[in-house]
DNA sequence: TCAGAATAATACGGCACCGAAACGAATGGT
DNA sequence: ACCATTCGTTTCGGTGCCGTATTATTCTGA
């Protein structure tokens, strides 16, 4: 099962899948899908840090995202243990089934894609 | 070539492109997303109410969009010269161009997926 | 013809985010 | 024991988007 998307249908499926966000109102910055998807897709641990140079944005955006998301229940924070200055970033049940969501909203688009 | 997209190469793939997104500074937001590539992808005319419509959104959401899109030359607007209460939203060079972009960034980025 | 409907734009108050700078806590080197 | 460094957060001023309500313009139908 090779992944061919050509341009046009590339196009169509991006559109397709924002169109179901704004739908939904699922109203996530692209910053903040970006950060999310970072965090389950990504093997963990993951620090402010980390993600402000994974994503190549200033800090304070990554903290403010995550107090935002926070609020959603899509993450939670942690002190590290060893190093008291870190914190680290765990994902929650509720972020999951989010994520795993909206993996089933692009397969769907993708299935109805016209060849 | 069938659109063969799995949960977890769907969600690596939307990591992928949204995180080129982000690096390249392109902020516009998931609903002007949505709003763009309706005008390049759907079959013309385009108008602010058609649009509302389509995204279920209210009309200054569009009128908005189109303010900020028009700054950056992404789309056009144009006063319907047979009923002069519709704005018409026209394409412009600069946004077919942002347009196939995005799509290039998608088709590399399905290339790359892990099988 | 003219009252009402339809269309897009604007006004308003509120909220969220931005970048830069400053800050407090914690660490590590010497 | 210090002091520079690191890390995450907070503050500051500014900008942009939101939804609701209102406006100006244009069309339509009786």
């Amino acid at each position: 099962m090779p992944v061919e998307l050509r341009a046009l249908q590339s196009l169509r499926l991006w559109h397709d899948v924002n169109l179901d966000l704004v739908h939904e109102g699922a109203d996530l910055s692209v910053r903040q899908i970006a950060i999310l998807l970072t965090i389950y897709l990504e093997p963990p641990p993951h620090t402010v840090r980390g993600l402000a140079a994974k994503l190549n944005v200033t800090k304070p955006v990554i903290t403010r995202a995550l107090d935002s998301m926070g609020k959603l229940d899509l993450v939670t924070r942690r002190r590290d243990t060893l190093d008291k200055r870190n914190v680290i970033i765990q994902r929650t049940v509720a972020g999951a089934l989010a994520v795993e969501r909206l993996g089933d909203i692009i397969t769907a688009r993708a299935k109805e894609l016209p060849l």
